[in-house]
DNA sequence: TCGCAGACTTGACCCAGGACAAGGGCGGAG
DNA sequence: CTCCGCCCTTGTCCTGGGTCAAGTCTGCGA
């Protein structure tokens, strides 16, 4: 619950952080990074299974994976938990807070990680004097919804079968974007966080690894699992619908 | 298909539009609405069953809905068409094109509509020099996020009655907010478009207004929709969820 | 090293919602 | 006013994924 907190000690910038291709700081020149430095400052670990902030928590510091693997999930007026989104290194958390002030998800880590935290009130301001970062936010914000309706179009068209490939093939390639090997994933989360996501049960998102396995698609040793057939499983995707 | 466009000749303005409070003006004082209504100045009318924008399309104006109601739908890789929205009155169109430059929604008129066009880079050079209205659009792409969540949570664990019984208190609520009364709801959508929207087919949203009918919780006359006992129906919203 | 708890797999059965089919009603065109 | 087409409703049957129930595997702590 409580969280580590270890400064800027350990001379993190994101000025030679890997992932200055993916975060915020995409465009920026070395002048405007520094000022976007000097607005990150504190860096946080949360380990795994320890919560980074509460639904109703004020939203003080928007946060960006640095390493590690998050969960983030609502609770429905029925007490249902729903998961909305897994972000991994590179991605902002927080986002859906800025509306109300208040955060409505709860992000929970899946394994050890590190954020960097990023005071919301100061980065607005910084906005207004670095053109390019406010274009980056806005892109940012709006992936954001976009990756949304990617999941609200695996939701809403698409079969057991299909969901769980889509699901594969998004981690895949979002380790590939950051140069890790797109064909060997070790996935942070249990089956059952699979099946929360994608509106299935446990049983058979299990159901459906067999599934993919059996067509060699994919091949599993326990949480790590590889992709064998890339194009077999975007090829399924293609056709796994409901009709 | 093609789009009639009435300029400002008819001295529309935000600053007389009533749907200041919900839209991108809110909070704005007097000189920043006029730099505003600058940047606002094009309006153009939808007819029913038109198309504003589609997937592909170069992102070169957002749209904020100012009367009428529209869908925004996706298609997968799979040729599904998912509806991912309801856009209605003071309500933006086109947030998810800023990530990429180019829509990838398809935006369509349910009903003769009005929407007032801005300019995303001149948007974003105001921005800068307005913090009150950065901070409001910020709030409004976050928004977007919440919304899409909400829908994710429907999508992945309510029953088909609950997500009836919630896009119609959805609806309502929204007519509410715009002082509209919120007990009557005129559909300008197709069953079809509700199941598609809701991940069910046609024949069980029919169905589903039936039962709700049937208990006393809704009218209907057509398409006009009369919510009859709104705490009933909040009340089944809050335990009509999957196991 | 062993034992245990939690996570995963697999099987058998069931049910909510999909598929298919047959009307019924309503609004626009002539 | 009438006709036609589309949308909506309702019935019947079917199936994908949920439910329930055994196991099996794995990693960790003693």
């Amino acid at each position: 619950m409580s969280v580590t907190n270890f400064e800027a000690n350990l001379k993190h910038r994101c000025s030679s952080c890997s992932l200055r291709e993916i975060c915020l700081p995409v465009g920026l020149d070395a002048e405007e990074m520094t000022r976007l430095d000097d607005l990150v400052k504190r860096r946080r670990r949360v380990f795994s299974g320890q919560s980074l902030f509460r639904a109703g928590d004020p939203l003080q510091a928007l946060a960006a994976v640095r390493t590690g693997f998050f969960k983030i999930y609502e609770i429905s007026v029925s007490g249902q938990e729903q998961i909305t989104g897994f972000p991994m290194s590179g991605e902002l958390m927080g986002l859906d807070a800025i509306s109300t002030g208040a955060h409505r998800g709860n992000a929970v880590a899946l394994e050890d990680s590190e954020v960097c935290e990023i005071p919301f009130t100061r980065l607005e301001g910084l906005l207004a004097d670095l053109p390019r970062l406010q274009h980056q936010f806005h892109k940012l914000l709006s992936g954001a919804i976009a990756t949304d309706h990617a999941l609200v179009m695996i939701l809403g068209t698409m079969t057991a079968e299909f969901k769980v490939a889509a699901f594969l093939l998004n981690l895949s390639d979002r380790r590939g974007q950051r140069g890790e090997d797109p064909s060997e994933i070790l996935l942070p989360m249990s089956r059952e966080e699979i099946g929360n996501y994608l509106g299935l049960k446990l049983e058979t998102v299990s159901r459906m690894f067999s599934k993919l396995r059996d067509q060699n698609l994919i091949a599993t040793e326990g949480r790590k699992t590889f992709i064998r057939d890339r194009e077999g499983l975007r090829a399924l995707c293609q056709q796994g619908s409901d009709t």
